[in-house]
This record gives structure tokens, sequence and C-alpha cells, in this order.
DNA sequence: ATAAAAATATACAGACCTGTATATATATAT
DNA sequence: ATATATATATACAGGTCTGTATATTTTTAT
């Protein structure tokens, strides 16, 4: 039960998100996290490691918070896209939501050769396969057009909701999908 | 001709965009620019003061281009809104284009306190505006709803940028515009 | 030519940062 | 109980950061 790792990562996370990458140290991080460095470092090694891993483990939450919902659900592939936004509203409005890490780290990270970027890029482009997935299985035709312009909706509520909390923004990129989804399925 | 304050500002809005604003000294930014602290101190007075008008210029910048560009097309209201964005992808391709500031900033000062996160998010605030204006003078009835939903697209599509370049992003936010544009219209 | 303004060169204070070294304490097994 | 792994306490090296102090040089204006 390696219960300080996870501390680590829950409060690493939190900080990262709440005052951003850069500016916070792992003094910080280890001081709320109840433990002292040496711990931290025996666990990850360089604060870019726990960064990686901080990345890692909130977009794996996610995708397997959103895969259960989904399998949940017993919806047809057609309506799957649709609830998938439902549950991203869910989510953004759920109390433990801080935002979406690889958004943040890829704009404090803006060299496309610094791994940590190169992370984000990565998990932002396996979001929208996972869409494009969705797409397909609704048989809707262009369904890599479709999953592109859902995922810049995603980023663009994402964005939105960290310049202001509690914005709403969600609910009109909701409304958005719809348009879309239902405009792409009109057009096969 | 204040040369040297205009090229402080040209090189800290390069550097800012490629490199991140936390992870840019003032070191580096005179060294390029080539001057010295006391100059960018004498000048800006903080590095806080410097990103804060950095910000302003870019988007002073962007609204004043894309308020010529729109001015002098002489397009019925119904057909700017669309046009705009024509006119975002070409400035997105665009040699200078460096990224949009507001969302980089938004993200590297995620607390809500932070003057710069503010300036951020009435810049981000403002740009939503000056679109519901447009859908207004086209008589949409729910102008602020599709404002929304297109700067949704339109930040999506610059964050997308931002992780890849030369994406392409902005080509399908463009499709996206139409359609949702065509289905405001319509609902009139 | 000379006074005033603008820019430079250089050094440094004080704070913060990552990462490590060393030594001590606390559990957990056998 | 005794060895072993795990965690702590503390200090510090070496670097970077913002911002300032001091003195010198260059440009501009009269």
């Amino acid at each position: 039960m390696a219960t300080l790792k996870d501390k680590l990562l829950l409060v690493a996370t939190d900080l990262f998100q709440t005052r951003g990458i850069n500016s916070t140290g792992v003094d910080t991080i280890v001081a709320v996290a109840g433990t002292t460095k040496m711990t931290l470092y025996k666990y990850f090694g360089s604060k870019e490691a726990l960064i990686l891993e901080v990345l890692k483990k909130g977009h794996l939450d996610f995708q397997n918070w959103i895969d259960e919902k989904l399998n949940a659900s017993g919806k047809k592939p057609s309506d799957k896209i649709q609830q998938l936004f439902d549950y991203i509203e869910e989510w953004v409005n759920s109390p433990g939501f801080t935002g979406v890490g690889f958004i943040k780290a890829s704009a404090e990270f803006p060299n496309e050769e610094n791994p940590i970027h190169q992370l984000s890029s990565q998990q932002s482009r396996e979001f929208r396969q996972f869409i494009s997935k969705l797409a397909s299985e609704a048989s809707i035709k262009d369904a890599d057009g479709l999953a592109l312009q859902l995922s810049l909706l995603f980023e663009g509520a994402m964005q939105a909701e960290q310049m202001k909390r509690g914005s709403g923004a969600i609910k009109y990129a909701k409304k958005a999908a719809k348009i879309l989804i239902d405009g792409a399925i009109k057009t096969n």
C-alpha cells in the first residue's frame, strides 16, 4: 500500500492545477503532503518525472471514468457520442475537478521537444482518437473530422473553465456538440 | 521614437510564447533585445508590468487587424461572422503568428486573483463580446449563445495549434463554425 | 561646446529552486 | 531481538530568478 506515493501524486495534481506547475516547488508539495523531499525523490527521481506521472495518472483516471460510464449506460453507439458530453459536464461539475492536466501542461511547456509537452500532445491525440472511435461505431462517415471538431469544443470549454470557474461553458459546448453530431449523422 | 521599448515588447512577446512566461527570465529578454536590465526596468518597472503590457499590445494588435479586415470587406453583417473565421485562419497561418497570449497566460497564472489572470480573462470576454456584436448585427436571436459556442471553437483551435504547430485545427473550427452559424440563422 | 538625458556595464543582494549528503528514527519482518 | 527496509530531520551545494546600486559611456539638445 504505497499511500505516500499516492498522496504525493494527489497533492501535486492539485497544486499544479491551482498554482501552476512551474510555480509549484517540490518543497511546497512535500510540505502539503506531510512528508520530506527525500521521500519524493525516492519515489519519482526528479520533478519532471513527477509531472509526467501526474499527467499520466490524471489522463488514465479520466479515461477509465468515462469508459465505465459509457459502458454502463448500454445506449446504442449513435447516442454514446452525445452522452460523452453529458458525462464530461458531470465530470467538470464534480467537486474534485481541478481542470485538464494536458491543457495546462502544454501551455507551460510550449517547446515541442520537451517530454512534458510531448506527453500532453499525445494525450490530446488519444482523446481525439477515442471520440473518433465512438463516431465510427455510430457509423458516422467522417468520424475523424467530427472528432476533431468535438475535441476543439472540449478543449475550448476546458480552457474557458480554467479562465473562469463555473463559467458554464461546457453547457454551450454540449449544445454545439449536439448540432455538429446531428449534422454529421445526416450527411452520412 | 521609443524603439527600444518596442523592441523589448516584441522580444518578450516572442519568448513568452515560444518558451513560456515563467520560463523566460528578464536576463534572457534583454540579451535577445540587445539591451540591459536597467533599460527594461526603466520602461516597465517590473516583470509583471511587462507581461501585462505584452498581453495588452497583443490583444490590441489582433483586434485592430480583425477590425480593419472586416471593415474593408464591406460584406453584409450576416456574412461577417463567417468571414471572421476566414481571417482568423489567415492570421494563424501568417508568419509572425506565435499563439494567443491570453490563453497561455491564463494557464500559467491560474489564480483568479492574479492581475495577469484577470487581464487574460477580460480579453477572452472582450473577444466573445465582439463576436456577439457581430451576431447581433446579423440579427441572430441568441447572439450571446452563438458567440460563446464560437469562442469555444476559437479557443480550442488555438489550444490545438499550440500543442501542435500547423495542426490545421483552425480549418475544422471553420467548418464547425459554419454549421453553428447557419443553424443559428435558421432558428431565428 | 556644453549641459541634460538616455543607455550601458557590472556587480550584487536576497530569495527561491532542484537535487543530494548525512545522520537519525521508526516501523516491519524473521 | 535483531536485521532491514522505510521515513524523517536538517543542512547545503550550485544554480537561477527579480530587482537595485553605482559608475561610465553615448546620444541628444541647445
